[in-house]
DNA sequence: TCTTGACTTGGACTGTGTCCATCGTAGGAT
DNA sequence: ATCCTACGATGGACACAGTCCAAGTCAAGA
């Protein structure tokens, strides 16, 4: 069982049946779901689950900071549960395929104070697009 | 003038009254305009150009790659006509600021070959997050 | 000036996400 | 074990971003 859901107890979260698919759902590497896609696979477990309440609880998780938002494309936004270590992502510009990756240093020291604007920079969210192993060079697909 | 509407022309396109409007307002630096900003900017100099056609242009740019998209959050897309350089983005958290940057060397030497994945990779994305110098330390505003 | 196909237009339509009134229930109190 | 009630779930209306289409317009070459 997830220790997602452990912790939410901790943390004082009454524990429905709703709750309980979406962490569920929300367990292991490289997942980025979209909202419906989280809604789809919890409807299978949960017929009835709304999607209002998908919505909600996974706005509570990242604002709890359980799930991390990543916007790689203009469409629907995905919910990443891998927070434990903050990493950027690979994305496939031909099968969409999105994955963890950790690159060497802090993201920031690439940028020096003199080109800074004068911001204070405390982020930098970083998205490598190419092709993945399956799309990559001499795949005929 | 704008050298962008020589450059079109040069690639044979249509002059029209609409898209005279649009590559006047995509001129400057640090401008990255949603589609609606553009509308209704285009809107003050020709005030019956349509939704449909702001958003066809920028598509049509985007694909000749004079304009460049930006998705720096979940909510409108944005439209750069500083593709001359490559560069990224800083953004202010608390107003929305987003300003071009150059960070220092290349983006994907901080990717090295043993943690692709065995992705074969383009490009990268790059969005810092922080403070611009008007909302920084000490703005009461 | 005429012709024609590329361009523009308004509106319908889709996808993504938010909001709200109402209903249901988890979990503490008894 | 049962009751209470505040918190959570629900469905539907709504909002925003973007796409599509049939019909009308016009830039530019003949
Ligand atoms: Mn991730
Ligand atoms: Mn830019
Ligand atoms: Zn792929
Ligand atoms: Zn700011």
């Amino acid at each position: 069982m997830s220790d997602l859901l452990e912790r939410l107890r901790r943390r004082g979260w009454r524990m429905t049946a709703q709750r309980r698919v979406i962490a569920q759902i929300l367990d292991g590497d490289h997942v980025h779901l979209t909202a419906d896609e989280v809604h789809t696979r919890a409807a299978r477990l949960l017929p009835e689950i709304s999607r209002a309440t998908v919505y909600n609880t996974l706005g509570e998780l990242v604002v709890l900071g359980e799930v991390a938002e990543v916007t790689v494309d203009g469409r629907a936004k995905r919910y990443d549960p891998n927070t434990r270590r903050p990493h950027h992502h690979l994305v496939c510009t031909r099968c969409g395929t999105i994955r963890d990756v950790h690159p060497t240093g802090d993201p920031l020291t690439r940028l020096p104070a003199d080109r800074r604007l004068g911001f204070t920079v405390a982020t930098a969210d970083i998205v490598y697009r190419g092709l993945c192993p399956d799309c990559g060079v001499g795949s005929t697909a």
